[in-house]
DNA sequence: ATCAAATTATAAAGAGTTTATAAAGAAAAT
DNA sequence: ATTTTCTTTATAAACTCTTTATAATTTGAT
C-alpha cells in the first residue's frame, strides 16, 4: 500500500513507539515521532499530518490537553492510546474532541484497521473541501476546474461546451502556444479541415464572455501565425 | 448507555440482522432493520438516523448504489458489511462514501467499538454544523434541509415532494452540474426513458417558486446540452 | 514607409438540437 | 368528490455550433 500520509504519533513510552512506527512504516504511511505533549504540539504545528495518535500519559502536557489544542484548529482524525482500559469510559464522557480509543495492548492489526478507517473519511472530508480550491489569476479571472466554474469579478460566468474545453487546455498549460489544428483535434477529436473558422469563432466568444479584448488580451493572447496561448500567472 | 441514536441497518440475511439488532438494541440504540436496498433507501429518506449499516450484497439494490445514494444527499457515517474479505481492496480503490468497512464474521464488540468511534465523531461534526441548518445563498434563498422548508426573502415557499427532492440532490451538491438522466434516476429510482420531459417541467415549477428564471437564473442553472446545476454560494 | 498577402477578428445568419412553457390529461392525496 | 400533484403532449423559444462574408490587423517584401 503506497499512502505517503504522514501521521504524527506521541508517546513517552520509546519501545511501544518504536514497534508502532516499524509497523506503520511498514504499512506505507510517513511516521513523525514525538514523545512529550509539548513535542507533539510544535510538529504539529510545523508539519500537515493527517491523523495522530495520542498517548493519554505524557510529561509536559498532558494527551487531553493536547487533543483540545489541536482540535481547536483542525479536523484532523485525532486517536487516542491510553493504558487503562478504566480510562474509556470517563473519556468517552468528557468531550476533548477524539474519534477513537485504544486500549493497551493493542494488536497492530487493530490500530492499522482504526487508522485506514479514519483516514479514509478524513480523505473524503478533505476532498470535498478541496472542491473550493480554485485558481485565480489576475484581473478577475478565477476558475474552478474541478467543479467547471469560471467566475470573472466573483461573478459565474455561464460557458458552453466547447468555450470550456478551450479554456481548459489553454488555462492548464499557461504559457503554451496551442496552434489552432492542435486545439481543434484534441476538442473535436477530428483532423482540423483546411479553412475552418471554428475555432477563431470560439476564442471570440470566450473572449467576449472573459471580458477580454484581442488586442490587448489580458487571459487569451493570440500568437501571429502560430496559434493561442493563455497568460494567467496563477495569484494566491 | 443510554443513547437513542438511530441506526438503519440494510441487511439481507434475516438471522445476521435479528443478532445484530439484539446486540445494538441491548446497548441503547434505535434500530432500523431494512432487507432490501430499496426498503433502505425508503427508509433513509423517511426517518433521521445517525449512522448506516448496509450489507454489499442485496437484492434489488446493491450496498455501493444505496451508498452513493445516500452519500449525496448526507454526510451520515455510512459502514459496509461485506461476507467476502477480497471485496475490500476493491472497495477502497473505488469511492463510494463509505467510512468503513466489517468482514462477516464480525465481532459485535467490533462492531460496537467502530459504532461508537464514527457516531462520536458525527455528533461532533453536527455539532459544529449545526449553526447552520439553514443555508443561506445570496438574492434571499434560505433552505432549512432539516425542516424541509424554503424561505424565499424570508416567506416560506411551499414545494412539493418532487420539487424538493430536486432542490435537495441540486442544493446539497453546489456547482455540480446533474444531468436529467442522473436526476430523473436518483429521484425516481428508474431508468430515464428517451423524451421524457418530466424533469424540465419539474424544473420549471420549482424556479418558478424560487422566482428564478431560466434566462438569468439565481439558483438553477442550466448547463447547456448537459443537465443543471445549482449555483447559490453559501453566505454567512 | 508602403503595399500586398496572409492571418485573424468580427458580425451575422442558418441549421439543428435542446430546453422552456403552457395546457390538458392521469394519478394521487385529502 | 374535490383538490393537488405529477406526467404527457404539443408547440414555442432559446441556444450552440458552424458557416459565410467581410473587416481589421500583422507581416514582410519592396
Amino acid at each position: 500500500m503506497l499512502s505517503n500520509e504522514s501521521i504524527l504519533l506521541v508517546e513517552d513510552d520509546q519501545e511501544i513507539a518504536r514497534i508502532v512506527c516499524d509497523h506503520l512504516r511498514k504499512e506505507g504511511y510517513h511516521i513523525t515521532w514525538a514523545s512529550t505533549g509539548k513535542e507533539g504540539w510544535e510538529d504539529f504545528k510545523l508539519n500537515t499530518f493527517q491523523l495522530v495518535l495520542v498517548d493519554l500519559m505524557l510529561p509536559e502536557m498532558d494527551g487531553l490537553t493536547l487533543c483540545k489544542k489541536i482540535r481547536l484548529e483542525s479536523e484532523i482524525p485525532l486517536l487516542i492510546i491510553s493504558a487503562r482500559h478504566e480510562d474509556e469510559t470517563k473519556i468517552k464522557g468528557l468531550d476533548f474532541g477524539a474519534d477513537d480509543y485504544l486500549t493497551k495492548p493493542f494488536s497492530l492489526e487493530e490500530l492499522s484497521a482504526r487508522l485506514s478507517s479514519h483516514l479514509r473519511r478524513y480523505r473524503r472530508y478533505l476532498r470535498k473541501d478541496d472542491q473550493n480550491v480554485i485558481s485565480k489569476y489576475a484581473h478577475g479571472l478565477q476558475i474552478d476546474f474541478l467543479k467547471k466554474v469560471t467566475y470573472v469579478n466573483g461573478e459565474p460566468i455561464l460557458l458552453t461546451t466547447k468555450e470550456w474545453e478551450l479554456l481548459l487546455i489553454l488555462a492548464k498549460n499557461p504559457f503554451q502556444t496551442f496552434s489552432k489544428s492542435e486545439l481543434y483535434e484534441h476538442i473535436w477529436q477530428q483532423e482540423d479541415m483546411e479553412g475552418n473558422n471554428t475555432i477563431t469563432v470560439h476564442i471570440k466568444s470566450l473572449r467576449t464572455k472573459l471580458h477580454d479584448v484581442s488586442r490587448s488580451a489580458k487571459y487569451i493572447q493570440t500568437v501571429w501565425g502560430i496559434g493561442y496561448r493563455f497568460i494567467g500567472e496563477e495569484i494566491i
